[in-house]
DNA sequence: GACCAGGCACATC
DNA sequence: GATGTGCATGGT
């Protein structure tokens, strides 16, 4: 068992811990609240998903059996404030049909699932992509698999720690292999990551203050 | 008014 | 297989 962590990515954890303190992700109750919230939050601001799941809350809905029984044309003007609600009803519906109809609804019933398997379950489902299935594991099932998103990738780049070509899969092996298997480590960090990236890792980069702007080089900003 | 947000699937070449 | 595009609301 690897104790020797000792790598720019867990410097950043560091660094970033320390400026931001615990983020105490996810935000929201419940796992099945985390769920929703994956599908949600995709390509969209959060404070405009916590208004799509106060809409659920308020109409009593935001439970497995009662989504699945919502057509999409009635689920969509719920969660309105959360952008593309054609699209995310269907693929809000589809996650749920899978959770319902396989698993009852209830999250005791994945825990048989192995995390590959149950991976790749979450894969299969359309409008579940890698980012949303691993969010859910780590998130809601509070498995170790670490969660990399747009800002991650921008920040692994712009360090030099990734190629420009990496995928989603192999910038996740990077900082699986440069980190312990540890859920509180991959959430916090994720968390953080998040939290940097909304001030200082826009496309266009607004950099100045950055609390990873020491450990810049090599890559034009 | 432009830019951006905690992606994903699908069409097209 | 890689590249481009549609999807939509709301904050800065």
């Amino acid at each position: 068992m690897r104790t020797d962590y000792d790598n720019k990515l867990m410097s950043f954890y560091k660094v970033l811990l320390e400026r931001f303190g615990p983020q105490d992700w996810w935000p929201g109750d419940g796992p099945f609240e985390v769920m929703v919230g994956a599908v949600l939050t995709q390509n969209t601001n959060w404070a405009n998903v916590e208004k799509a799941i106060k809409n659920l809350k308020d109409a009593d809905m935001l439970c497995p059996e009662k989504i699945d029984r919502l057509s999409q044309q009635e689920l969509a003007p719920l969660i309105r404030p959360a952008g593309y609600s054609n699209i995310k009803s269907r693929r809000l519906k589809n996650l749920v049909r899978w959770f319902c109809r396989d698993y009852d609804g209830s999250v005791d019933e994945l825990a048989g699932l192995a995390t590959d398997r149950l991976r790749e379950e979450l894969l299969s489902i359309n409008g579940v992509g890698p980012e949303t299935a691993d969010s859910i594991i780590l998130y809601a099932l509070e498995r170790p698999t670490f969660v990399v998103d747009t800002y991650t990738y921008r920040i692994l780049l712009r360090h030099s720690c990734i190629d420009p070509e990496s995928d989603y899969e192999q910038t996740k092996e990077y900082c699986q292999m440069n980190l312990p298997d540890d859920v509180v480590l991959y959430n916090e960090l994720h968390a953080l990551i998040v939290r940097l990236g909304k001030n200082y890792c826009r496309p266009k980069p607004r950099c100045s203050g950055c609390p990873l702007e020491r450990f810049e080089h090599s890559i034009e900003l």
